[in-house]
DNA sequence: TTATAATATGACGGGGTGGTCACACGCAGT
DNA sequence: ACTGCGTGTGACCACCCCGTCATATTATAA
């Protein structure tokens, strides 16, 4: 958490300091991305850094957490009754949503799911949780095959998803495209099919 | 390709720098690795690497080529009339094997994958053309559906073929379970089903 | 107004990197 | 034995990074 210093500057600077740091962690992966950098974007003094943030895995939290509440805001509120698969399209075109509106932020999440430094696995892992309850969930439903490693499910969704958004850069209906064949895949590969 | 001068080096020397490159292209992404930790591991003077390669780029591509060969050697010549699927298995095993033979070697391609340099964008794409190829193939067999888009299915299983090596680290077991799921479910997800 | 506490600042030390270059070496041919 | 050329060598330059710290500045309280 930033300190407390931090939290009486004025929203002006606090929000020259975070869109800094979207800035460098949209351009380069965490374990890459440079203090430096941030201090010079955001125009304040080495020396004022670490005045307000204790270090990088700092001031990214705090980033990634008003980013996740800019996201929720564009995606809205998700219906915890939706099926797993309604989930994942709901979250895939959240992804094209915010892609178009925040191009930095899913460029963020690309580079997220690319490192593999320690602090980013625990913070992934974190976050699929949500998804990997909801999947036994619907195994209870019987949506989905008993035997299916629900992890196994999200992680393939999820580093496609945002590997993807690497690859196919700004053409988004090819990116769009992409992410429902798989999806449409994977829903294949783990449904029960109730003909 | 490394100058003309590295070839003429003794065996023994060209095998401790190849050592040291393996050291640390396994450790560091590309993108991340550095000239100077090789030259330290192989006991060579920085001037010697400028006289033998042009840049990282260059032993790079040396040490990856002699990587290739070595697991070829090891997985064995692949049966081009299998089956995608069949491929996608022996595969697998095969990054089972190597990682059990040259631990090292499976860590370079897991590091490689997660590597989002142009440099290493190309070489994948290059090396995921021969899988495309068979799953036209086995299309037109009738044993995979037409809709599907190849190179989803690929970089679908490639991609996680090698994060899920990141994460599981050490625990063999629990790797090669996991990989097994992901293909049974993308196996399911684009086969024809002959009942 | 003055004293005290909080914050701002940027130069600096210590560390790492890539690539070069003047010089040392040793071997081949005369 | 001497010359010349390919090769070996590591100090060096320019660049980047992190985190600190002594000092300057501002705000607050007395």
């Amino acid at each position: 958490m930033p300190k407390s210093t931090f939290f009486n500057l004025s929203e002006e600077k606090k929000k020259r300091i975070f869109d800094a740091a979207v800035q460098e962690f949209s351009t380069r992966r965490f374990s890459e991305a440079s203090i430096s950098q941030i201090v010079k974007n955001a125009g304040i003094p080495k020396g004022s850094f670490y005045q307000y943030f204790a270090d990088k895995e700092d001031i990214y939290l705090y980033m990634v957490e008003k980013v996740s509440q800019d996201i929720h805001e564009i995606i809205g509120a998700f219906n915890p009754d939706a099926s797993f698969f309604e989930n994942i399209m709901q979250r895939a075109e959240g992804t094209i949503k915010v892609g178009k509106m925040r191009p930095e932020y899913t460029k963020i999440g690309a580079l997220t799911v690319i490192d593999n430094s320690e602090f980013i696995l625990q913070l992934l892992r974190a976050s699929n949780k949500k998804y990997i309850e909801i999947i036994e969930r619907d195994k209870q439903r019987g949506l989905i095959k008993m035997e299916i490693d629900s992890e196994v499910v999200i992680k393939l969704i999820y580093i496609f998803v945002f590997n993807e958004y690497l690859y196919s850069g700004f053409d988004e209906t090819r990116y769009l495209k992409k992410v429902e064949s798989a999806v449409q895949i994977i829903k294949e590969g783990i449904a029960i099919h109730q003909d």
